[in-house]
DNA sequence: CGTGAGCCTTGATCTGCGTCAACGTGAACT
DNA sequence: AGTTCACGTTGACGCAGATCAAGGCTCACG
């Protein structure tokens, strides 16, 4: 696991967004090239994360958001008496930290779920950008509402909803994400645990394993260890719209 | 309910943000008297609320945000099965609307609890502003970052903690907010009802109602209905930091 | 001042999910 | 190829909170 010390041109570290493929995706949305090229140059730095490592975590001070360019992370909160509680799954093209601006220091833990790659964004350079580019600050507003609709969603989730909707949301929502992405809509790879998952949708893990076992059951998904494929779309969500009760 | 016409100089009509009581809480934060005087411009114009009338509707087109002046409000989302979640309660100095800033469309429903004022800030203007005013652009990326954090807090009540956990987290929260806004920090009437509160907290009305009567049994607050009086602040907070089972 | 409607409280009972326990599985080591 | 360890599955049982039900309080309104 050690890296060869193989010299590398500048460029080849900085991260260039107006050729990163995750452009549409990303912070860069709506910019004319203009705007695009300008913005080269607010990634200062490109950071390799290994499965497991943090990016931050609660208490360290803010300094930059990360735009993840390949990966996949998680975000927890621990409460003192050691609970913790997974707050989101992040995936390329999103972006991490935004929790930090409020306080100037980070409020929960990012930890890489695979091996992964992320450009860092240091944040008193994007307000400075934002001022110049007005689509950039707007596009910006937007990233950091959809987060907060984001949570109201997982709200409905932990407040309302039954295990077996919770689950079903949980992956529409994931292949919907993967379908952004280019890849398969129905069939993926999950990255975190039963337990991860268990703790974002405030479930034990038992209480998952036996939702994965009745979808199959159902015919809804197959499962297999971390390998999903879902073979009824419409069935999942008409989980979701049932009252049952 | 007829609104008499009486003739009123623009003035009063505006709401001069600088003359504001709440300028210490609301957007104005840390603002320099010269760039809150520019701030005046940016407050259209003032709106009474009434008790039970909206502010917006979910769908609604997103062209302001809300700046409470005096009242109370509650947000929240319907599905369409008829279950809702209440995602919070807002008082005066707090912002409103940052959830239609994304797609430019409301995505919960804002009402008000009590007769209240706002003031209407249309985001565009907030926008122009922030461009000019770099204290201005900053504090507002704080507001929607602490929503974040707020969002990620009422995760962790839903998640991991049981329903006496969850009152108790619910009472200090609101008694910290009077507290940041000159009233009592132990004596306060709730605006809410006992099934609003136990939909924000995810349980149900007797939930709420069976928790409250045990903390009075407790000692620990007395309640008469919505008149609530904390006796024992640091016993609600031990509740909180005591893991039970 | 009597009536009704909305809200709240309390008790009895039910149930979905948590807890506990045992076993299965697969990938990474030796 | 065997061992280990983390992760996952499944069953039996228990409990926190939901549900159902009955009654009380308070305030607006005729």
């Amino acid at each position: 696991m050690h890296a060869q010390v193989i010299p590398l041109s500048v460029p080849a570290l900085r991260e260039a967004c107006s050729q990163c493929n995750l452009r549409e995706l990303c912070l860069p949305v709506g910019l004319s090239p203009e705007e695009l090229a300008q913005l080269d140059e607010l990634v200062e730095t490109r950071r390799r994360v290994l499965r497991g490592q943090h990016i931050y975590r609660s208490g360290d001070t803010f300094e930059a958001l990360y735009a993840i360019k390949t990966g996949f992370f998680k975000t927890d909160v621990l409460l003192e008496d050691g609970r913790d509680q997974v707050t989101g799954f992040q995936m390329a093209g999103e972006i991490l930290g935004l929790d930090g601006i409020g306080t100037e220091k980070h409020t929960c833990n990012a930890i890489a779920l695979e091996d992964s790659e992320v450009c860092v964004i240091p944040f008193i350079d994007l307000e400075n950008y934002s001022r110049e580019i007005g689509a950039l600050q707007h596009h910006f507003h937007k990233v950091m509402s959809r987060e907060i609709v984001r949570d109201h969603g997982v709200m409905m989730l932990l407040g309302i909803m039954r295990a077996e909707e919770r689950l079903a949301a949980f992956l529409l929502n994931l292949s919907q994400r993967f379908t952004a992405r280019g890849y398969s809509p129905t069939e993926f790879n999950l990255r975190m645990t039963r337990n991860e998952i268990g703790s974002y949708l405030g479930l034990k893990l038992e209480t998952v394993s036996r939702a994965f076992s009745r979808f199959q059951d159902e015919g809804l998904i197959t499962v297999h260890q971390k390998h999903i494929q879902i073979l009824d779309v419409a069935g999942l969500k008409k989980l979701l719209s049932e009252r049952r009760t």
